[in-house]
DNA sequence: CTGAATCCACCAAGATACTG
DNA sequence: CAGTATCTTGGTGGATTCAG
């Protein structure tokens, strides 16, 4: 496992293994599923309370997040079968662990957001520079 | 900065800041983009050159991929006004800053694709498993 | 060679209402 | 409380064609 870091000197050494961070960031990269992992990291929460904090997803949106991530085993769903029903939604090892490359990609994301607001600026600016001189050359 | 990460116990403090997160995940977390970045880290490549590597993108994909990944910054496109045509893609330096997170999620991918494999395996034997059960209540 | 433009199919996702 | 069912819609992505 140490070892095998030596001989990798960039993402992949085949472009065929870069098809599984694709296939993983299919699974994660969604509008939702990550708020959802983020909310969870403190400990197991109910439905609703889920709900309330991701603030914005709608009960759907929310259930279906919730399946998929059950599905690929990083949530654990516990079922209480009390009245009223009571469903605890809960990080599994397998979840906990995604959490450190995830906290990897968010200071990344943190610490260089100013610098993509900024690149978006400047190619805003050159975008409008090249329409208009486009513009003016084709209307004389 | 380096004492910022010692008050940063797990991904973020208030979840607000989690949304920069899920911004940077909803750029990156596309179908091609991680593809197109990790053709691009051994050195600048033209355009039919990555439309060869990445092989399935179609030219509108990866004229939009390569579109926002200028925007945000994280490529450079250089063209070289001959007959015929040739542009150059190139990571900027922000771009090549991105890699060592998106490593951590590769190996990570990499990784536990085996456990995510089996876990949607004994999801849908549950799944199955479910769905018989309520079939002979009801049928009865 | 390097795109831009157009058309089209699909589905992801929101809103709403209903159920056990 | 914890979902499901249904409808609707905007956007994404593919194929194809045109252009500089």
């Amino acid at each position: 496992m140490s070892d095998k870091n030596k001989y990798v000197r960039v993402i992949d050494a085949s472009h065929a293994d870069c098809h599984a961070l694709a296939e993983t960031l299919g699974r994660i990269g969604d509008k939702w599923t990550v708020m959802v992992v983020g909310t969870l990291q403190d400990g197991p929460l109910r439905y609703n309370e889920i709900h309330r904090i991701v603030d914005g997803i709608s009960q759907r949106m929310l259930t279906l997040t919730l399946k998929g991530l059950e599905q690929d085993g990083l949530v654990t769903r516990t079922m209480f079968p009390t009245i009223p029903p009571r469903v605890d939604y809960e990080l599994t090892e397998l979840g906990r662990k995604l959490i450190v490359p995830l906290q990897g990609l968010y200071d990344w994301a943190v610490e260089h957001r100013a610098d993509m607001l900024a690149a978006r600026g400047r190619f805003a600016e050159k975008q409008r520079a090249a329409v208009s001189r486009s513009s003016s050359t084709t209307l004389r």
